[in-house]
DNA sequence: CCGGATGATTGACG
DNA sequence: CGTCAATCATCCGG
């Protein structure tokens, strides 16, 4: 039986209800020849095909195997595929294919780039260490940082990969499903192998719209915890105290004019390990705060001057004296730099 | 836990 | 674009 032409357009789902023409082809088919019994078998037959469906499953089986052995079963087999085929030219290019979705591609590439959907390893360290490059952060913080950016993306990773796993599973059974249904259902009607294709295809386009779902909130997460990294601000960590006696070394020692060049300041940048807007921050921050209040920071001023006067006169004791022509306005008054040290910044 | 210290951000200005 | 000034958000010592 399975081995018959089976023609069947399957987008009415699986019964017979409302099929054009059916009955007065049977009327035409069967009427002259063999009078009231046949007409009664296959007014029969044709019942418990319409109404298959609407049994119970034990129920419908036993009527579906009488219904097969049922000696009309062929005939009626063939006149069905019959009718399909005229019907079917009709339906053919009705729907094609559509265009693949702009906002999945978009939302695949995200999960691609954020190392959610893409190879375990790779993707996601990627995307870590430019987030941590960034945020311009130094050496020692941003690992920390790095490690539980990372954790927290591979637990979303997790869930959406499970999640995934999951959706993927309940499609491919419930299409098994379908398809075995229909198979089962062609054994009783036409339904052609391109057609149980189009079943699948709806299936899949369903399933993938719920999938879309998931990626379009695993996006979302994503997102949040990105921001939420890359937002310096809220984990910021103080320079170490190596860094900040470069700087404050510099500033004092600039008192007079505290504006690094560029140049300077990557110098300081690289010194200090920090990147060179971190350097700009610290000045601009340092000038406003030591205007602000230069009382507060004149201890300060003093020990780094005495300091800073101290390793010039090593120097200059050595007989090199490179470093002391740059300015030498402020670094001159080591022995009181409280007094020459006010407005100078205006 | 509080308050000052501190790094970063924002908006205005030249 | 660099700087200033104000402000935010966090850090950290007492």
């Amino acid at each position: 039986m399975d081995d018959q032409p089976r023609l069947m357009h399957s987008s009415h789902g699986v019964g017979m209800a409302g099929h054009p023409g059916l009955a007065q082809h049977m009327q035409d088919g069967t009427g002259g020849a063999d009078g009231e019994g046949r007409k009664q078998d296959i007014g029969d037959i044709l019942q418990q095909i319409m109404t298959i469906t609407d049994q119970s499953l034990d129920e419908a089986q036993a009527r579906k195997h009488a219904l097969n052995c049922h000696r009309m079963k062929p005939a009626l087999f063939n006149v069905l595929c019959e009718i399909k085929e005229k019907t079917v030219l009709s339906i053919r290019g009705a729907q094609e294919e559509e265009p693949p979705d702009a906002q999945l591609m978009r939302l695949d590439n995200m999960l691609l780039a954020e190392g959610v959907s893409g190879p375990e390893k790779g993707g996601g360290s990627a995307a870590a260490a430019a987030a941590a490059a960034a945020t311009g952060g130094s050496g020692s913080d941003n690992s920390a940082e790095h490690s539980d950016y990372r954790a927290k993306l591979t637990q979303i990773r997790q869930i959406y990969h499970t999640e995934l796993e999951k959706y993927e599973q309940a499609c491919n059974e419930f299409t098994t499903h379908v398809m075995n249904l229909l198979r089962e259902q062609s054994r009783t009607r036409p339904i052609s192998p391109k057609e149980i294709e189009r079943m699948v295809n709806i299936i899949h386009r369903k399933f993938s719209s719920i999938q879309m779902q998931l990626k379009q909130s695993t996006c979302e997460a994503v997102m949040i915890l990105r921001s939420r990294f890359l937002d310096a601000r809220r984990k910021r960590r103080n320079f170490n105290k190596q860094a900040t006696e470069i700087l404050n070394e510099y500033f004092y020692s600039h008192l007079s004019n505290p504006y690094p060049s560029e140049e300077a300041k990557e110098e300081l940048a690289k010194k200090c390990s920090i990147t060179v807007s971190q350097v700009s921050n610290w000045f601009g921050n340092k000038r406003i705060r030591y205007k602000k209040n230069i009382g507060k920071f004149q201890e300060e001023a003093n020990m780094y001057a005495a300091r800073t006067a101290a390793t010039a006169t090593n120097v200059s004791t050595h007989g090199s004296q490179a470093n002391s022509p740059s300015t030498p306005n402020s670094a001159g008054g080591y022995s009181s730099p409280c007094y020459q040290s006010d407005r100078r910044i205006q």
